[in-house]
RNA sequence: GGGCGUGUGGCCUAGCGGAGAGGGCGAGAGGUUCCUAACCUCUAGACCGCGGGUUCGAAUCCCGUCACGCCCGCCA
């Protein structure tokens, strides 16, 4: 018996119909191409234009042209002659269009596809052995949250959330930076400055409040006489060689005021939502040893040098022209010092490391890596990705100038609109399911939270951004709500035939409970238990009912869903999830015009029906993935 | 000055060696007695910054050049 079902699952997830396939066409093209005792290293695998009625290509004949002595259409009818698809359970036929070999799918491959995406973890990969440490956000403890580093929660908790679905074991950490000069200002400031003295905080929370301190510190420094300013500066210099001498009382006093201003940036992170598995502190590897002892080892090494009484290293080795100080003249360590301990110590634990970070600190993380390297690491399991900077027209962000854009004003300003979208459509709806007060709150939750993230996520980290509010709130097409509509029209539909408890996401006063639609924490699993769940009992559906274009166009897009996760995750790109998700809500919005599903006949409804619900794992898992809510309603 | 990154229709963006360069916004024209029109269809608009090179084939690779961004602290 051919196996045609889940032929690649293991544990709880499937690597998917698409890459199943693309194993297939290789190894068919591969035997082809030998048995004609051509090279087989270059397959040429594509995936052809949308007019070619074929889900893989390949365009080996261009490059097998001059070997053969023959023009390239020709070689690729002598290949396409070879080419045994007897024994592929997906691929039902070759042929050729000019020099294009195009591979066409099987029956089974449709059907397969229905079958695996009426999973609700459908997009999970089998799990791997491999452990992964996201290290991301790790913003300065010294003020709110601001639009211009917001990309790093987004990206890294995106990246994190594929890695995941791609069968990773995944841990998120933020490293907290409680230590050098910067908290050792702020330390001092909150406990010298008087709140009579300062303006009103702009929210009362912890980060708001405490903000006031550090940036009062910070002028003061910069505006006081020579006396004033020297006076401040030993009591810093008195901060600074407490942590770094391990001293118990300066850091309980540095752990006070870091402690509250996290506590405050909290609420920021859990808005979008971004959570973590482990906040680590920086001050954790000076107080154990780690640090004194990576510098002990550093100083051993031949790249290093003793100049003006500090300790170096010389990188160019490894293509650096800046050195890098490990140890400061008065013998205290650098945050650089500090981190290459606080990475051995990630390595120890886990298979693989990746770190989100600002484009700023590039530099530094080659640095970091080359010292690594001295030190006897293999670098291999570190990857950075870097992202540029959100800046405003008029320049960039500054916690401490107090310049830029609170994260917290962008999501409620960015709430506010969705409101106002979602009250001003309410009196031109034709669905008739009457959407209360808590329902109103919940979409403009989910649709303006999503478009931030959305629209954070979806450009490549690379790319510079200028903020602009109407750009960054546009809730046209190709955004968020593009994609949730789509999500939000599954569950319509299949509310009314009664496979979806309406409104399920949707009964609470809980404000954050609008974030539920995001099953939390909880991963797409595979049991589709966490949520209301259209069980549809696939086993009597005959799939080859769904003949149309529309529909044969948005299974192939299902289809390729897992594969989407394992480049996304392989590349760590989640923006190229971010460009699947507005390729499945274009294939399903066009099945929707030209495909009723509930008005169809008995034999076309249930088959349709169960396409509605292979959509709506996808788009949903999809979302879940950039960390998008999925509304049930909008 | 050196290093890294980015340059795609008026604006934003995907593609990063192969089939007339996809989308979106904006502009213009249509579509709803029918599962939510936050939708769909059509039209106009691009010598993929510029100049060379490699290749059967370049937006994609290489060299040069220009523009913009970031970095080049005993800061983080």
């Amino acid at each position: 018996m051919a196996v045609t079902r889940h032929p690649y699952t293991t544990g709880s997830g499937t690597r998917g119909m698409f890459l199943s396939l693309r194993e297939e066409v290789e190894a068919a093209l591969r035997e082809a191409l030998s048995a004609l005792s051509l090279p087989t290293a270059d397959l040429g695998i594509e995936e052809p234009p949308e007019d070619v009625p074929a889900v893989l290509a390949s365009s080996v004949a261009f490059r097998l042209a001059g070997e053969r002595g023959a023009p390239p259409p020709e070689v690729a009818s002598e290949i396409a002659a070879e080419v045994d698809v007897g024994e592929c359970a997906y691929v039902t036929d070759v042929s050729t269009q000019g020099p294009y070999l195009n591979f066409t799918p099987a029956e089974a491959y449709y059907a397969d596809t229905l079958t695996a995406a009426g999973d609700a973890g459908y997009g999970r990969l089998p799990a791997r052995e491999e452990s992964v440490v996201v290290e991301h956000t790790s913003a300065n403890p010294t003020g709110p949250m601001h639009v211009g580093r917001a990309r790093n929660p987004i990206i890294g908790d995106a990246i994190s959330r594929t890695l995941d679905l791609a069968g990773y074991d995944v841990s998120r950490h933020y490293y907290v930076n409680d230590a050098g000069r910067q908290i050792a200002v702020f330390t001092w400031a909150a406990e010298t400055f008087d709140e009579a003295d300062l303006p009103a905080p702009e929210r009362a929370r912890a980060d708001y409040d405490l903000v006031r301190y550090y940036r009062k510190g910070s002028s003061f420094l910069e505006d006081a006489s020579d006396t004033e300013r020297e006076a401040a500066e030993s009591e810093i210099e008195a901060i600074m060689q407490g942590l770094e001498a391990g001293d118990e009382e300066t850091h309980e006093r540095v752990g006070r005021v870091v402690d509250r201003m996290l506590a405050g940036m909290r609420f920021s992170l859990d808005r979008l939502p971004v959570t973590f598995d482990e906040f680590v502190p920086e001050t954790r590897f000076m107080r154990n040893g780690n640090t004194e002892t990576i510098a002990t080892r550093l100083e051993e090494d031949d790249r290093a040098f003793l100049e003006d009484g500090a300790w170096q290293l010389d990188l160019t080795d490894y293509g650096i022209e800046k050195e890098l100080v490990f140890l400061r003249s008065d013998g205290t360590s650098l945050y650089t010092t500090r981190d290459l301990a606080h990475h051995e110590w990630k390595f120890e634990r886990f298979d693989r490391a990746v770190t989100v970070l600002g484009e700023g600190h590039m530099l530094q993380a080659s640095q970091l890596q080359a010292a690594l390297s001295i030190l006897g690491n293999d670098t291999d399991q570190l990857t950075d990705v870097l992202y540029s900077h959100v800046n405003l027209p008029e320049g960039t962000m500054s916690t401490r100038e107090g310049t830029g854009v609170d994260l917290d004003d962008l999501l409620d300003e960015s709430i506010a609109r969705a409101r106002e979208e979602v009250e001003d459509r309410l009196e031109t709806r034709i669905r008739d399911d009457a959407l209360d007060d808590g329902d109103v709150a919940r979409i403009a939750e989910q649709v303006g939270i999503g478009a931030v993230r959305y629209d954070i996520v979806s450009k490549q980290p690379s790319k510079a951004i200028t903020f602009e509010w109407d750009r960054a709130l546009d809730f046209e097409a190709q955004s968020a709500p593009y994609v949730q509509y789509v999500h939000a029209r599954t569950c319509g539909i299949l509310a009314e035939a009664g496979l979806l408890e309406e409104g399920s996401d949707a009964t609470n006063d809980d404000p954050l409970g609008a974030l539920d639609a995001i099953p939390g924490d909880e991963r797409p699993a595979g049991n589709g238990s966490e949520r209301s769940d259209a069980a549809i009992d696939v086993e009597g559906i005959d799939p080859a009912v769904l003949e149309t274009p529309e529909e044969r166009a948005l299974l192939e897009t299902i289809a390729r869903f897992p594969a989407a996760i394992e480049a996304a995750a392989a590349d760590l790109a989640p923006h190229t999830v971010a460009t699947y998700t507005r390729e499945i809500a274009e294939a399903f919005n066009v099945f929707y015009r030209e495909c009723p599903v509930l008005e169809a006949p008995e034999e076309v409804r249930e088959a349709r029906l169960a396409l509605v619900v292979a959509a709506r794992h996808t788009v949903a898992n999809a979302l879940w993935a950039l960390g998008v809510a999925a509304p049930e309603s909008m």
